[in-house]
DNA sequence: GGATATTGATCAGTATGCTGACTATCAGTA
DNA sequence: TACTGATAGTCAGCATACTGATCAATATCC
C-alpha cells in the first residue's frame, strides 16, 4: 500500500498549505491583510498597467472566474482600479492605485521573508533544486489544468 | 523585481493546481467521482478503522473544520459510516463501507496513473528527488500551518 | 467532589478554485 | 451587411481551507 509520503499530489498539497500559512503570517506581522493570490494579482497588474482580466489570469495561471472575485476584493480595498476599456467594451482595464503601489512597496520584505521560511528545512542548493524541479514539472503539465500559464501578448 | 518563477509559494500553488486537475481527470475517466481530499480520507479510514475525526485530520494534515464537510460527503455517497463512539461520547468513529472498499480497490489504478502524469516532465530520478525535497521542506514547516501532520496514537 | 481546563465536533463567515451557463461584444466571413 | 463563431466578464453552484466561536463531554487539579 502506497504511503501518502510517496504521492506527489499529497506532498504538493501539504507544501502549498504550509506556504500559504507562512505567507499570511508574515504579511499579517507586517501589518497587512493580503492573501497570496491578491498579492500576485496586485504585483502583476503593477508590472503590466492597463491589462485586462483574461490576460492577468493567464500571466499567473488562475481561472478567469476566480479573478473576478479577487479583483472585487482588491478594488474594495482601494488597491486596484477597474475601468471599462475604450478599445473593447467587453474588457476591463486594471490599474494599481497609489495606495496599491505603497502597499506593494511596504509588503515586499514580508513576502520575501515568507519565501525563505517555507524553504527553511532546505539548504540554499536544495531550495534551488526544488524550484527547478517544480518549474520543470509545471511546464510539462501546463495544459492539464483549466487555468494554464499564458504569455502576455505583444 | 523577483519573478513569479522564483517564488516557491507560486510554484507550489501551480504544481498543486495541476496535480488536482490531473487527479480529477484520471478518476473521472475511470468512472468515479471522488476528489483528492475525499480519496485521502477514504484510504486513511480504511487503514485505520474506527478512528475519530481529529485523528484522521492529523494523519493527513487537514484542518478539523474541513474534515466535517469531507466526511459529510463521503457518508452521503455511502462510502463511509459515521458512528458515535462508545468510549467518548464527543467523538465519532469512522468506518469504510463495503461500497467504499470496492471503490478504493477499483480507483487505485487511476490514482497511481495520476501521480505518474503529474511528474511526466521529470525523469524517474528527478521525480524521486522532487519528492524527497518536498518531504524535507514539509517536515521542517510542519508546525507552521493550522493543520500539522500528527502520528496516530498507540 | 466540584471548579476549571481541555478536547471532539460543528457552525458561521470568508477566500480560493473549479464547472458550466449566460450576456454583451467583437471579429471574420458569406 | 447579416450571420456565425469566438471572446471578456460575470454568475450560480459546489468543494476545499481557513479563523474564530460555540456546545457537549471528558480530564485535571484543588
Amino acid at each position: 500500500m502506497k504511503d501518502n509520503n510517496d504521492m506527489p499530489g499529497h506532498l504538493a498539497r501539504r507544501f502549498q498549505q504550509i506556504a500559504v500559512a507562512v505567507f499570511l503570517a508574515e504579511v499579517e506581522d507586517a501589518g497587512f491583510d493580503l492573501t497570496p493570490v491578491q498579492y500576485a494579482a496586485l504585483a502583476t497588474i503593477k508590472a503590466n498597467p492597463g491589462l485586462d482580466q483574461v490576460t492577468l489570469a493567464g500571466l499567473i495561471a488562475y481561472d478567469r472566474t476566480t479573478i473576478t472575485g479577487v479583483i472585487d476584493r482588491l478594488v474594495q480595498k482601494s488597491l486596484v482600479e477597474r475601468r471599462a476599456s475604450s478599445r473593447d467594451r467587453r474588457a476591463r482595464e486594471l490599474e494599481v492605485t497609489d495606495e496599491g503601489r505603497r502597499t506593494l512597496r511596504k509588503i515586499t520584505p514580508a513576502v520575501e521573508s515568507a519565501q525563505r521560511i517555507m524553504l527553511r528545512g532546505l539548504s540554499a542548493k536544495e531550495g534551488e533544486e526544488l524550484m527547478r524541479l517544480l518549474r520543470k514539472a509545471i511546464t510539462a503539465g501546463n495544459e492539464l489544468s483549466r487555468a494554464p500559464l499564458r504569455e502576455a501578448q505583444a
